[in-house]
DNA sequence: TGTACATCAGTGAACGCGCGTTCACTGATGTAC
DNA sequence: TGTACATCAGTGAACGCGCGTTCACTGATGTAC
């Protein structure tokens, strides 16, 4: 039924609506948004400039797609650092370590998933929900983190939106060259959080 | 010598650099990034499309001086937060709510002026200073705080950085439409802020 | 006070560009009988 | 097992668009003498 893709130069491509994903997400983390065009990316898939009309309602349908393919590596690295954390306190410097970190290896996919642009006009239903993965997991373990310290729980959202902000904040702050690591005596964006949040 | 702008329909504007940015700055805060065309700007100046040049270079020097009067306003508000605030940390909260108020009230300014575009290639000088002084405007005032808790000063650096993160994220995601004042029982962007920052 | 003239600050036409999208089309595929 | 046919997934030409920028130009201004 569905070939392989690389299984022959056959009219059909057989796996164009992923490759097309991946040829966008290619050109947007080496050349940036700007140069990110249908056009483009249909190029690097090999394929016609129509072509990706089939799969995709427009540009902004399959920007979402790509988006969404971030939030996924997100919430992953998320549910590493819950795993990986041996208290509360340290699954959750784990996680904004590890989305600072992700941040500065994906810059403009960084900037897109957050851009705002996508989330408000059309209903991209599924990208909202995998957006909101990594937020909710946040937040569990910011409740973690109040339970383990007495504290009351009803101060979770308000808690959690500050650590939200100091992670996002930095990411942005690097992703658009205000901060450099150097500056702080790190060598890496993922150290310069470790620091900051242990501080 | 330089006339006043009203004065006539003089062929000679008088004034136009200072028009310039303004109509630039309206636009962009009317229809965001995407839609200020150096065209546009000179359209609503009510000049021709090729007048622009004889004050900027290019499209880009013009972004970078409409960004400067957006620096030039974030620390007009970081001084006035410094200025009424009642104790070091008073201070510092004040600062943070201003900082996010700007934000949310000029938003596609507000990531004119920290998107990173600007800065990195061409040589804006005046541009980074003004950017600069906002900076350390919260350097100081981080410095007090940690001086009134008997603080090691050593630490001003780091913490610069984490008050600057935590303000600068929240600004981010409020703008982004990530985080709505609402969803917090707040009336305003500063409201939240002032919030978030005393908890 | 007049005047010649360099300079400044506008104009309007034109350029080439890549883009998103539409259109009518054709080749390939899978399935009902 | 063959075959007719609906559907799917491609193609290539063409559209209109607004843009940044360059060009040769002209009107206005200020100043040296």
């Amino acid at each position: 039924m569905a070939k392989s893709p690389n299984e022959s130069r056959a009219y059909h491509h057989g796996n164009l609506k992923e490759a097309l994903i991946e040829a966008g997400r290619q050109i947007l983390e080496e050349e940036g948004l700007d140069k990110l065009s249908l056009r483009g990316v249909a190029r690097r898939a090999g394929v016609s400039q129509t072509a990706p009309y089939h799969h995709f309602k427009d540009k902004e349908t399959l920007l979402a797609a790509i988006a969404q393919t971030g939030f996924q590596d997100l919430a992953g690295a998320a549910r590493k650092a819950l795993k990986e954390g041996k208290s509360p306190q340290d699954q959750l410097d784990r996680y904004g370590a590890g989305y600072v970190e992700f941040a500065a290896k994906h810059p403009a996919l960084f900037n897109l998933m957050f851009s705002g642009q996508l989330s408000s006009d059309k209903d991209h239903t599924e990208f909202l929900e995998t957006a909101s993965v990594s937020f909710e997991l946040l937040r569990q373990c910011v409740a973690q983190v109040l339970e383990a310290n007495g504290a009351p729980p009803n101060l979770t959202d308000i808690r959690t939106l500050s650590s939200w902000s100091i992670v996002h904040g930095l990411a942005t702050l690097i992703i658009d060259g205000r901060v450099a690591p150097e500056d702080y005596a790190c060598t890496s964006a993922k150290d310069l959080a470790a620091k900051m949040l242990g501080c």
